[in-house]
DNA sequence: GATGAATGAGCCTTCATTCAT
DNA sequence: TATGAATGAAGGCTCATTCAT
């Protein structure tokens, strides 16, 4: 009765499956919306219902509690923010290049989706609070997004592009940097110094990195 | 009955004065810790009263809400800390030196305040997911803090120590990187490193600030 | 296709009508063991539904209402053990007999079927909260469980066998204990002295039955 | 500040005593109606705090859960009809005006405390349902309340005043008809022949226990 | 001032019932 | 006829805030 007619061998969606996902990412938008405005705790069920068009109940047809949206929604966010750096950073010519785009495309990312730069802040906030708790999936993914920036580091220390720095320790301070970057402008609005912003922690960055002249320290 | 004989136009603390400014005071230490522990919404007005061991309504006599209380919580931390950083600032005669102790004074503030660290946080989370709503107090706050970094930077660009660059942008840097830093000791639990970290960062910081040699982007 | 030579006036069964028997049938036996394991309250018509392999819309073309089903399931067993006792009853020859097989039968029908049982407790529960409310159907089916012991009982009172007693009176004491002696024994689940005690509350009543010897009250 | 003049050794019962002691009691009480009228289900936290007069919060300043207060509920009428019941039979003179007195306190009881009856009824349905889970706290009330019986029926045996029969089991049917009898006056609402009935039980149990004549089974 | 009992608004979650397919 | 996704009413429980003592 429903179209079976597949020929890869992997997953022939039937229309209940398009209709989940479908609903499964409507929620998540929602969600994103709605936790992005409001916090964790302020959020409820119900504006995430509304917000997505279906019914409360709907909402537990597709998650089992809030608490399972929000992460599902953080998880998304993360994924995909995940994914452009991974993209971009790998496909930088030169070290430089790819710290400038590292900055870049997660401040465009957050810029483009502040909701979720909100719920990405909380849930660092969260992190902290919890400290020492969980912190398993969302530092794994953390972790997954640093990766990419400290491997290109690691190999231009090894090319003497760079001085010889710690890799890991450098990946955070852009990041860390970055995260500031995005957070000052959602704040203040500023959008349009976005790119010299980022300009400007990538030379300084850039510059911090450079082989030693003469005197160090 | 209470002493009326005061010289000074000013504030002739009254026995009453003084009982009311330890209440506060004491109701803040526990709020610290309590929301420090819990983040905001998870703290109850019940824990903190029971934490400052007084009543619950007798916290209403002090603090007219919740959010009064934490609002009062962030402020006196952020104040501490604003004067432990212009203090050390101030004292150090260079501006790498300026810079280090920044850095340090933050790491160790939040070190032996981990609550207020995890306030900090939360509280920037919540100005951010407020967007462009408050922000006033604790803004100011933020600024007082970078002003004084702001100034040494710009004092050393104009000096030719370091390059031209954006002063406040620098400053702020510098301290997106030392919360950065202090939130990752906080979630490992790694204290041994501090040191090290703080002086990498410095290291860091410093030589993106160096005058360039010869070639640039 | 479907027989149609039926001699009777009444139903001459249509394939429909069998297929509708046999799914009304696998409904009552799914909600006897939900209705029995949960209540009546923690029953959830999904998990009826689940236990009769069809779906929960499906239980709906059947049934009104989870409310239907309940009565559904009291009457189809009730309508079972009456039809029980009312056979080993009459077979019985003498009166003592007859006491006893009505003990027996319901002792031996709960015992094999503790859902039902608990779902009978239940009703009575029901019945007793509502209190002078419906009552109707529920208390017919009771009803026409004594009345054969009843039956035997005045019969028994009239050929002089036991004394003057009055015959429903009596039909109820031994019901009410014959209740009470199934719930023990499910509660306890010692079924080894089921026989035993059936001896008993047979032996107890018939001596309380006998005619007096001299002296009474 | 508050009366500590008190010579017992025990508890000089503090206003607040007395008045949490009022609320305990109000909250019971309106909760046996509750319960008595909707079962445990059907029974809302809201209704039984309208019933008592108070908001629904305060109903959990005094009792933790719903769960609570219907345990409180059904151990405060147990506690008191076994106080009833231990105290009736001690007095009697006989074995059996024991049993009469048995069977009269819980009929007389259970008429002027209908809901309770209700709550009692449901309770025993309940345990059935958890079947070999629990049973607890309920178990030993009821077991309590028997005890007394089962004594004087041990005695009866041990004096040849009746036969010898096992005094548990015997007590327990006292208990099922006494049960039986009540469940029905308040089904049926026949409150006048209560006595009749009481006297026919007593009497048919009474003759059950005689010694026997000559002929048994 | 200090207390803590009382209040009641608010929210997550469940589930009987409906209805489009 | 059969399905199961969608609905939304309902209720237990928490907790910020008030207020009589």
């Amino acid at each position: 009765m429903t179209d079976k007619s597949s020929s890869a061998a992997s997953a022939p969606p039937s229309k209940e499956d398009v209709v989940t996902e479908f609903r499964r990412r409507s929620i998540i938008e929602a969600a994103r919306r709605v936790f992005g405005e409001r916090g964790f705790e302020q959020a409820t069920v119900e504006a995430i219902a509304e917000a997505s068009a279906v019914a409360k109940g709907t909402v537990y047809l597709y998650y089992p509690s809030k608490q399972a949206i929000y992460e599902a929604t953080f998880a998304a966010g993360m994924a995909e923010l995940g994914r452009l750096i991974l993209e971009r950073v790998e496909q930088a010519a030169t070290a430089r290049e790819a710290i400038q785009a590292f900055v870049a495309v997660r401040a465009e990312y957050f810029q483009q989706h502040p909701d979720f730069f909100r719920i990405y802040v909380a849930e660092f906030a969260r992190q902290v609070a919890a400290s020492g708790t969980l912190r398993g999936a969302s530092q794994q993914a953390l972790d997954r997004q640093t990766r990419a920036l400290k491997k290109v580091i690691a190999r231009a220390v090894a090319s003497g592009e760079i001085r010889p720095v710690d890799a890991g320790a450098a990946a955070l301070a852009v990041f860390d940097m970055s995260k500031g970057l995005v957070a000052r402008h959602l704040l203040i609005g500023s959008k349009a110094s976005a790119s010299r912003d980022i300009e400007f922690l990538t030379d300084l960055i850039w510059t911090g990195l450079q082989p030693a002249r003469g005197q160090k320290k």
